[in-house]
DNA sequence: CGGCTACTATGACAGCGGTCATACCCGGCT
DNA sequence: AGCCGGGTATGACCGCTGTCATAGTAGCCG
């Protein structure tokens, strides 16, 4: 992805997703951020005076867009768009980065949540923001390839969260079959929510 | 569960996966799970000589076994077993175990995977264990309800995958609407597995 | 040029984490 | 009794973390 030309405060955003994703939030320090973004470490108090929770809220709010946002480009990557064709092109991003680069990374969203949804912080409310920001466009493409709205939005759900899973259990395994598993199984069962045409 | 007539061993893992599902790996201290468990600091060492990493991985062994064992339980509690009904089950501990206490706590092997997949250490094994000690009963019991075998290993792992995904997305949200939409979505799938009777 | 704002640069601090070292208790065994 | 080993009890150490405080630099504006 784009990592050049941006500013240092994207830049420690981006760093700070990167290592969230691999290290969990409470293993990932402040200056380890810095230096992965090769900002100097003054400007993480002056972008991010609200601290840690801050620099960590960002970054999964970052994360959340970035999934919605590829939404549109799986989308218009497929040439005869279908729900579960869509489907295979989300959880393919993940066993391509997991043949390339090995099984270090998972979703930073997973991370803040398993490790700051009990913690009474605001980190809870940005990840359940950044689930809604995914799913909202992905809700919208099932229906846009004709699932009835009250169903795409459970199948958007199903689909985030089965993929979610699929994320942690080829992780803990070092093997991307649960997420070949998930694609295989679970792609019937969204074509066939497509409403028939008469 | 039971938690009265043990060791103090068993108390300190047992402590320890409780703490773990809350906070996570690495907010959970070792002197915090020593007075959770009521034991004294100094058993810590001499139980767990391995240190933090040791105790994890009991921890981590100790639910991979326990979901193990509820599989058998569900399957006793249902008068018609079918793949939906052992679902829904599975999902039901969850989503009554978040209206009676809150969504404080989520699972330890995905806590554990999520913080510690990355870094080299043996914890990583131990939860690959613990989804396997999971999966194979639940495939298993699947098998024994007229799912051929090797759908059965599949869908198993779709159960989980989706099961895991569900609960975490349920923590961000706090909200059990994510759990209720993977067995209304998934359960259909699961039932068609079985074979028909000819 | 002065001055102001945006940003950078360091250092210190207080707290907490896991781990090691050491000493203590106490029941059983011979 | 004497010994011993399993378990207990503390205290200290060192590294690290997030945060604050303070000072410094760069560049625009008037």
């Amino acid at each position: 992805m784009g990592e050049a030309r941006w500013g240092p405060r994207e830049r420690m955003v981006f760093s700070a997703a990167q290592l969230i994703r691999r290290d969990g939030v409470a293993a990932t320090g402040m200056r380890e951020v810095a230096a992965h973004a090769g900002a100097p470490r003054g400007s993480l108090q002056h972008y991010f005076p609200g601290g840690k929770e801050q620099l960590v809220n960002e970054a999964v709010g970052w994360a959340g867009r970035y999934a919605g946002k590829r939404i549109a480009r799986f989308l218009a990557g497929l040439e005869r768009p279908t729900p579960s064709g869509l489907f295979a092109a989300m959880a393919a991003q993940w066993t391509d980065e997991y043949a390339a680069d090995g099984f270090t990374a998972g979703c930073p969203v997973a991370a803040a949540t398993v490790e700051c949804a009990a913690a009474g912080g605001s980190t809870r409310e940005a990840a359940a923001a950044a689930f809604a920001t995914w799913r909202s466009p992905l809700a919208e493409a099932l229906a846009g390839m004709g699932v009835p709205a009250a169903r795409a939005a459970s199948l958007a759900t199903l689909m985030i969260s089965t993929l979610e899973g699929a994320i942690l259990m080829a992780r803990a395994e070092r093997d991307t079959a649960p997420l070949r598993t998930a694609v295989r199984e679970l792609g019937p069962l969204l074509d066939a929510a497509v409403a028939p045409a008469p």
